[in-house]
DNA sequence: CACGAGAGAGAACGACCGTTCTCTCCGCTC
DNA sequence: GAGCGGAGAGAACGGTCGTTCTCTCTCGTG
């Protein structure tokens, strides 16, 4: 049988492809119960409720965007070019099949006036990828202010490009936040 | 009693308070009855479904939404100015009490995967604000990429306004839109 | 006053959901 | 082989939801 972690990672795999895909509260537990191979009583051992399911979930999401976005900015070597990986790493994103926004926006608009918990973990996504931002625009030698209008530039795109089914946002938030860096005086 | 003119405006209006505050799935069709004060036998008689109510309430919003752009454009009178009083509108939005969002990005991330009809609803929204503005940014003389890049910046202030409970988003937002059309070169 | 159309109130219905419980079966220990 | 702990399958439970139905009352008409 599965040890608890093994357990856990398919749980939260299938709840995640479910939940993206559907929405949350159009998925029930008997379907994540399907689609993971696990019962429900183990599911309910592994997370007291659906609520802790959702959380594990975006954390789970939170971690795999965190390692992408740091990836896309590494392998660029130019401090600006670091910053305007992230919309590289979004142009792929919008492309890949099944594509339907951003799961933490999905999900704030869905549960965040309802459980304060998955709108706090929306909320410390958005934060840490602020911050993240925040980091690469001071290494640039950039104003503090030009990291918000990057992550407006990025928050909109998935929007968009979710909506309305718009891979090309990505491309254009990149000529915006090109005409921005390029706007402000190189300190760095 | 109320015409059906009267009764239609009196759910969608109790409807649209309901699901903005609370989510569309979280409320029940008695809360609708409850708020609006009208029996229920009569709701499904004005409409068949609740995703037609949802459906109601989304074309109510739009009207609102097209009306204060159209209205905040209206009182610029530099061509410039005009586009940028949509950020100006976005910012007194995110100051009311009880601003939760975009109720459109909201519905689309609860059912647009659920339902088509819903989905296209936001669609068509958003893409008459693309119109709305890429119309002022062709009377200002700019290209219409600019257009696009406005609209993600707007998109992102609703989002980034609601998770991050910063009402400063919209005027980031408006800082960095001043940038990208200031570094066009005024053509009209 | 008799009566019928239509309205409101709210009970009822069938479906589904989150969660728990029961039953059965398997593998281990003596 | 007997007994037992724990696991899976899935039935069961209590609640809620969207939708419909029933009952009662009112009101306009003859």
């Amino acid at each position: 049988m599965l040890d608890d972690a093994g357990a856990r990672e398919a749980v939260v795999t299938a709840a995640d492809r479910l939940f993206y895909a559907r929405g949350i509260q159009a998925v029930g537990m008997d379907a994540v119960r399907a689609e993971a191979g696990i019962s429900l009583k183990r599911i309910y051992a592994l997370f007291p409720s659906k609520e802790d399911l959702v959380v594990a979930v975006l954390a789970g999401r939170t971690r795999e965007w965190t390692d992408g976005v740091e990836r896309a900015a590494a392998a660029a070597s130019d401090p600006r070019d670091r910053i305007l990986a992230v919309f590289d790493f979004l142009d792929a994103w919008f492309r890949e099949d099944g594509f339907r926004g951003c799961a933490f926006i999905n999900s704030f608009g869905e549960l965040g006036a309802t459980s304060p918990r998955i709108a706090d973990a929306v909320f410390e996504h958005k934060d840490a990828f602020r911050r993240h931002v925040l980091r690469l625009v001071r290494e640039a030698g950039l104003p503090d202010a030009v990291a918000l209008q990057v992550v407006l530039l990025a928050e909109g795109a998935q929007t968009t490009a979710a909506i309305m089914r718009d891979a090309d946002a990505a491309r254009q938030a990149r000529r915006a936040a090109e005409v921005l860096l390029a706007a402000e005086p190189a300190a760095g």
